[in-house]
Formats: C-alpha cells, sequence, structure tokens
DNA sequence: GCCGTTTTCGGCCCGACTGTTTTCAGTCG
C-alpha cells in the first residue's frame, strides 16, 4: 500500500507544481488552478483519504476533473505522473529561487535559458561577476538587489508566517506610532491580522489621511524598520527588524470602505467579490466601485456600503476567505458570529495548586471582574509532574477552598470545581471514576504521546469522549503554533464521537495554540458538535487572551448557541450531567 | 485547469511600484 500523505504534504505538491509550471512559461490561469486547489486541500477541515472514498473530492472548491483524477493517482499509488516529470525537468535550484525578492518565474526562467543558471549559488556568482545587467529585462540595480535579496534570505532576514499571537504586539505598536502622526483621519490593520488567521505572511495599514507623505515618512522611519523595500506616494513597503514585512497604504477618507475591504481581503475572497461586482456591472477596485457602462464611480466611506451596494449582507473579516461566504451573504444565511460579549464563563484556568501564578481566589476575581458568571478551575491531574499535579487528596483539600472564596465572592459568580485530567497512554484517565464524579465539570487532555501512531492516538481520544464524565477535550491536536505539529489522528472519527456523545470540544485561545484550529473547528460544528472557548489562564492577565479563541470560533462560522460557555450556568451542568446517558444511548 | 441566473467554450480582479524602458514587463499583494 501506498504511504499516506497529509492534507498539507499534498496541498506542497500541488504548490510546487504551480511553481514548476509557471517556470515553464505555463498560461498563468492553469498556473493559479493549481495554486487554488493547493490552497484549500491546505485548510480543509477534513482528511482527504475520506473525500476520496467517499468519491468527493470534486467538492473541494478549485477542483476539477484533472485535479481530481490527479490526487486519485497520488492516493492510490503513491506518485503523481506529472509531478516526477516536472522534477526531472526542472532543477529544484530554480524553485528555491522563488524566495529572492524580485525573482519570480519570468527571471528565473531567464537566467536559467540565458546563462545555464540552476542553483542560488550560481545565481550569486553571475550577479557578483555583473553577468546579469545584460540579460533582457534586467539592469545593474535589479542585480545588486537580487544579492542583497540573497544575502537576506540566507540570513534568514526574511520571515515565513509567524503566529498571529507574535504578530499582535507588533501591529499595535505601529498603530500607536501612526496614530500620533497629524493629519491621520481613520486607520487601521488589515489582512490577514484583521481575519485573525492563525498565521501572518505581513502586516498590512491603512490609513485615511490629506497629506499621505507625512505618513509614509513616519512609517518607514520607525525604529522597528530594518529595511524600506519601497516608497511611492500612496505605498510603502518595509521589512522589520524581526523579518516581517509591512505595507502601508494611504487614501483618502472617502474611499475608506472600499480600501478596507481591498486590504483585508483574503485574495481569494476579493477576487470572488470582483466577479460578483463585475455580474452586477460594477467593476470593484480599492477606490471606487465603478459602473461598468457609465463609469461612474461610486465612493463608498464604509465597507458596509460596499457589501450593501453589491446586494450582500456584510461579511465578517474572519470569514472573508472564499469559502463560500459570497453565497451565503447573498442568500442572507451568514451566521450571527458569536462575539466575546456572548461569552458567561472561562473553562479552563490554572491557579498556584498547580502550575498557576495566581491563586484561585485572585484568577476568581479577575474573572468577575471580566463580566462572567463562573469560571471552571482546572488544576492538572496528578501525573503531570512537571505541572506539580493534583493528588485525590490535595484535590478535595482544594475544594474546600473553592467553596470558601465562592462563598466570600457571593452571588453572581460560582467557581466550577474542575481538574484538567491527563488521558494517559493507554487511554485510561488520571483519576478514579468516583474522583472524577465528585468534580463539577471534568476537562481531559493529552500532554504526552502525541506521537504514537495514528490508531493509537485516535482510541486515546474515542476513549476520553465516551468516557460518562468526560465533558470538555482540551486543545485537542496538542500542535504548538510554528512549534509542533499538531497529533496525527483520525479527526473526523473524533469529532462525530464528540458530536454523538455531547463532549465538549476546546478552542484554547492562547495564541501558541489556538486549538482546536479553525477548519476543525467549522467540521465539527458541521458534524452537529459543541465547542467551548477557554483560555487555558496561568495567571489573571492570560484571561484577556479569550479574544483569540473567539477569532478561530468566528472563523469556525460559529453561532453563539453552539459555544457552550454562552450558555447560563445551569444549562451547562444540565448538558454535562445528561452525558452519561448519552454515552449510554451510543454504545 | 476551473467553471456557469450572460456561457459546456471562453472567459478568468485590479492596481502600485520599480527598473528598464521610449510605452511596458515583471513582481507583488
Amino acid at each position: 500500500m501506498a504511504r499516506r500523505f497529509t492534507n498539507q504534504e499534498i496541498a506542497e505538491i500541488f504548490e510546487h507544481i504551480a511553481d514548476m509550471l509557471e517556470i515553464q512559461g505555463e498560461i498563468p490561469y492553469k498556473v493559479m488552478a493549481y495554486r487554488r486547489a493547493a490552497e484549500n486541500i491546505a485548510a480543509l477541515g477534513r482528511d482527504i483519504y475520506d473525500l476520496w472514498q467517499e468519491g468527493a473530492l470534486r467538492t473541494i472548491p478549485g477542483v476539477g476533473e484533472a485535479i481530481e483524477e490527479k490526487i486519485d493517482q497520488l492516493l492510490r499509488t503513491g506518485r503523481l505522473e506529472l509531478y516526477e516529470r516536472l522534477k526531472a525537468e526542472i532543477p529544484s535550484g530554480l524553485l528555491e529561487m522563488r524566495q529572492i525578492p524580485d525573482m519570480g518565474p519570468k527571471r528565473i526562467k531567464t537566467v536559467w535559458e540565458k546563462l545555464g543558471i540552476t542553483t542560488v549559488e550560481e545565481l550569486e556568482q553571475a550577479a557578483r561577476a555583473g553577468k546579469l545587467r545584460d540579460l533582457p529585462g534586467f539592469g545593474a540595480k535589479l542585480e545588486s538587489k537580487i544579492l542583497a535579496g540573497i544575502e537576506a534570505v540566507r540570513r534568514r532576514k526574511i520571515a515565513g508566517r509567524v503566529p498571529l499571537g507574535a504578530a499582535w504586539p507588533l501591529a499595535q505598536e505601529i498603530l500607536r506610532a501612526l496614530h500620533e502622526v497629524p493629519g491621520v483621519q481613520r486607520l487601521a490593520a488589515a489582512g490577514s491580522f484583521r481575519r485573525m488567521k492563525e498565521t501572518i505572511g505581513d502586516l498590512d495599514f491603512l490609513v485615511a489621511a490629506e497629506d499621505p507623505e507625512a505618513v509614509m515618512e513616519r512609517f518607514t522611519t520607525l525604529p522597528i524598520v530594518e529595511t524600506v523595500l519601497l516608497k511611492g506616494s500612496t505605498k510603502s513597503s518595509v521589512r522589520l527588524r524581526n523579518g516581517l514585512q509591512a505595507d502601508l497604504r494611504v487614501i483618502e477618507a472617502a474611499r475608506w470602505g472600499t480600501a478596507l475591504q481591498y486590504f483585508t481581503g483574503s485574495q481569494q475572497h476579493n477576487i470572488q467579490l470582483r466577479e460578483h461586482a463585475l455580474r452586477r456591472g460594477y467593476s470593484l477596485s480599492e477606490y471606487a466601485l465603478t459602473r461598468v457602462e457609465s463609469g461612474e464611480e461610486l465612493l463608498c466611506a464604509t465597507e458596509e456600503e460596499v457589501y450593501e451596494r453589491l446586494g450582500l449582507a456584510y461579511i465578517p473579516p474572519e470569514l472573508r476567505e472564499g469559502r463560500g461566504e459570497i453565497e451565503a451573504a447573498l442568500e442572507g444565511r451568514l451566521p450571527r458570529l458569536v462575539t466575546i460579549e456572548d461569552l458567561q464563563g472561562d473553562l479552563q484556568v490554572h491557579s498556584t495548586w498547580s502550575d498557576g501564578q495566581a491563586s484561585i481566589r485572585d484568577m476568581a476575581r479577575a474573572a468577575k471582574a471580566k463580566g462572567y458568571r463562573y469560571m471552571l478551575l482546572t488544576d492538572h491531574s496528578q501525573s503531570l509532574g512537571v505541572a506539580r499535579g493534583l493528588t485525590p487528596e490535595r484535590l478535595r483539600e482544594q475544594r474546600r477552598e473553592v467553596e470558601s472564596v465562592n462563598a466570600e465572592l457571593g452571588d453572581g459568580f460560582r467557581i466550577l470545581h474542575g481538574a484538567e485530567v491527563e488521558i494517559r497512554a493507554d487511554g485510561r484517565l488520571d483519576y478514579p471514576d468516583e474522583v472524577l464524579a465528585s468534580l463539577d465539570l471534568v476537562v481531559a487532555s493529552v500532554h504526552t504521546g502525541l506521537r504514537q501512531d495514528r490508531e493509537r492516538v485516535t482510541a486515546r481520544f474515542l476513549a476520553a469522549i465516551h468516557h460518562p464524565h468526560v465533558h470538555i477535550i482540551a486543545h485537542p491536536t496538542g500542535r504548538l503554533l510554528g512549534e509542533r505539529e499538531g497529533a496525527d489522528a483520525d479527526w473526523e472519527a473524533i469529532l462525530r464521537a464528540a458530536a454523538e456523545t455531547g463532549t465538549l470540544l476546546e478552542i484554547n485561545a492562547n495564541p501558541a495554540r489556538l486549538d482546536l484550529p479553525d477548519a476543525l473547528a467549522r467540521r465539527a460544528l458541521e458534524l452537529g458538535g459543541y465547542l467551548v472557548i477557554s483560555t487555558d489562564a496561568h495567571s489573571p492577565g492570560e484571561l484577556d487572551l479569550i479574544h483569540f479563541g473567539v477569532a478561530v470560533a468566528r472563523r469556525a462560522w460559529a453561532t453563539p448557541d453552539r459555544i457552550a460557555n454562552t450558555w447560563p450556568l445551569e444549562r451547562l451542568l444540565r448538558w454535562a450531567h445528561e452525558k452519561p446517558g448519552r454515552v449510554r444511548r451510543r454504545s
């Protein structure tokens, strides 16, 4: 049997195919088709093998007859003829050149054909020897830019995508600085940052101002700017010291709506929106909606106007990924997305009883101050030694403190006594059933053995989900963004079992995790499941991370009703206490 | 290569900036 590919690996193969076809000079639309298919496969909430077996590959947007056949060939035989052929034809060094700024497919093809250059090293030598400048479309300036680009790539001065949480403080710093510039009328961070995507490729800022010069000047001379990549009259790009690129566009306030819409993206959403506009007789750009027939410009000062004039309900930024949101807006079936104000409590909070940094009282006061009605205390269970997990005896002692703080805080807020219980390597839980039964709510999670094989990991999760006293599965995949992949498991089976047993799946709001990922969260909802959004706070300040989790839920199209910590306490507890009945019915 | 309340063929979003150019190609988003 052919080896198993992940969705990610298959997406990468099509991405490489697109790069190689592009260098070969294939028509751009074909290249775009492979890229789009790759993007949608990477963002799939389902295992592509399941779709393959169901004969449903064509339900993936951008997958038609030809690409379906190629996926089938790959999954059946473990090889893809087209891919192997292209790899034989196109030296791999040419693909590496794509990372160098200003080296696109045409220029790569030129140096390859005219000078026989096939590696970055050869490109560097040719540039140093002044051999590039005489090529058609090249010149002395471009030659030195290419050399600088090679150097930047080598010294890893060019960052790939960074986790949203890492980009957050940088964006705030830049926003603060731009806010101080005189004459700035409106200001926003756009792009994938505004869409709250889990990783950010670059930072995009939009400013409305009378005098673009002053804003551009301030932006390009910020202390955290390493180099200015380009600076025009309405657009500047810089590379920040950490390697992240930041772009700024300045426009007049009257065009704010179209500009913000354009700059927020995503590219796929914009393409689809602009196609939709054309069908309705408008050409849409960042400047205006233009009637195609008369050339008349309609200026939109707000995004709401843009969508309204196109006959669409307003589409929140988190949904703008080209995954059906325009059709939904057209038919008036966009979900009413969950907001931070909908939340009534935080369902994963630690204290100094295990590895937290604050007392139960301090955590509870902070939670109450946020307007919550409840908080689930979830210190670690005994086997997690590194986190000073609690023995059953300590857990009983802790209950007394919970009761005393509850009495102190009075009505209107309640600390629920719970625990974050290890799902052990054999699938059993880290406390005996009678201990679990004594808790208000039980959160179960995996911290060790994430690298077990797929069948074993899946079995562990299923065992926990079918346990009558487990109510929430925390940070399910165990991934750490930019550091560690999530566990390899049959997520479809896990999400389905969770939905059937009414086991809640956590969206962990910590920006290092964001787990469940948005695609799996959306699939969980499709399967009829319910989620919670929790911070996993280890200090009072970390309760504020909740907005990252809300963003993931919104990107998963979640309505408030499907997020269990929007429920009143009584409903939440009733739901939990009904679980043993649901488990029995299913087994 | 994908896709369809203009189409199963003929379209496929729109614009800024740079450098190499006498009017535009390439890259990028």
